[in-house]
DNA sequence: GACATCCAACTGGGATACAAGTAGGGTACG
DNA sequence: CGTACCCTACTTGTATCCCAGTTGGATGTC
């Protein structure tokens, strides 16, 4: 499959925008037009339309009636209920996994907190967040739902500047959650699930308010 | 506020195509055109289609291109994994609620379990089903978490159907579900929220696998 | 009859044209 | 100077047009 993937005006426009504010370019605030941003990509209005609309249903902006579409901010409340939703997501699937889900776990956190301590080490942030990200990913990869992990992804993909953001607030002691990481870590080892359920309760617990969840 | 809520011609091609699946007009298998759909519609093509990538985001239909849009199928696997979303959700809730959101639930509850039974007394098993869903999204209404509600509602939407039909299937005792409704109400009114919790999971569990959840 | 081919009638994707609404600045008037 | 008004320059919403891709039946061939 070395052939590139042929994808629709409508597609690249979506992906185009999204990673512009994912990088920062477009700001909270910004008010996108239509005849811009066709203009800058080269097509017409119709699939940046479409794009547009999508991005909404998305979260990441508010189109309003003949006006425009404005990039939206994340409000504290959404930042709190997008932290709480994933924490369910996640205590889920430690519940819901089976034996065969559980094989690997142990070896795959393991090796993602060696990583994360190299990153932390190395004074990479924003490495240390995406992997801090994925730790808690495979929780909700254990469940074997893919419905509940695109929903996840979906509210860890529109956090994700805010959790970039956090981690900047925290950095000052990182190691107490790698600690923590590292009992969880621990739990599974030895095939304690229930006290590792418990462990991630208390966990998300700490977490909890900062918008962060790792 | 007397006067109609001027909505977009797209806002009524979404809502106008959702019903008629939902009613079962529009059966899965069928294929839409977006022209036949403009017709019957007395608009543009341009606001069909941006309804049914609406319809698609949201997992009515999907759109293959130059070919049209299919209503869609709910898999097996499909609706088990949407249970699991929703249960994971309903457990949640419990989990998040505070004082002020427990305060009123016991009457709620059992007002809403009263209604039940008058429903399946007069064998209107529809509104049984209606019922039963209000009474779990009781659940998450607690988390007093909107975001979380919005998911819940989508997932619960789009199960309307099958929903619907399994309660012909498991009409054979309905009884055995009020019982089990009744069960957590009581705990409910006493305040003991750890029961209620383990309750509900026992619940949910001898429901799991028939897709309906109540 | 079986099969390859072709072609016409569809499909949706995108570009463009037009309609309608909004906001804000300039202007006339008090 | 203040204020109401209006007009212009935007915006999105919808309609229409063109294009490329798909499909399935008619047709020609063996």
């Amino acid at each position: 499959m070395s052939v590139a993937q042929k994808s629709s005006a409508a597609d690249r426009a979506h992906a185009h925008i999204r990673a512009a504010i994912m990088r920062g370019e477009l700001t909270p605030g910004r008010m996108l037009s239509e005849n811009e941003l066709a203009a800058t990509l080269s097509m017409s209005r119709t699939p940046v339309r479409a794009a547009l609309t999508r991005l909404q249903d998305e979260g990441w902006v508010t189109i309003y009636a003949q006006r425009g579409a404005l990039v939206r901010e994340l409000t504290a409340d959404e930042v709190r209920e997008s932290a709480e939703t994933r924490q369910a997501l996640e205590s889920a699937g430690i519940r819901l996994a089976g034996p065969a889900q559980r094989e690997g776990l142990a070896a795959r956190l393991a090796d993602n907190l060696d990583q994360q301590e190299q990153a932390l080490l190395g004074g990479d942030v924003p490495g240390f967040a995406v992997l801090a990200m994925r730790f808690h990913r495979a929780f909700v990869e254990l469940s074997a739902n893919s419905m509940m992990l695109s929903i996840y992804d979906r509210l860890q993909d529109r956090q994700y500047l805010s959790i970039l953001r956090s981690a900047d607030r925290i950095s000052s002691d990182p190691r107490q959650t790698i600690a923590e990481h590292r009992i969880l870590l621990g739990h599974a080892q030895r095939g304690d699930w229930t006290a590792f359920a418990t462990a991630l309760d208390e966990h998300q617990a700490r977490n909890h308010g900062h918008g962060a969840t790792w």
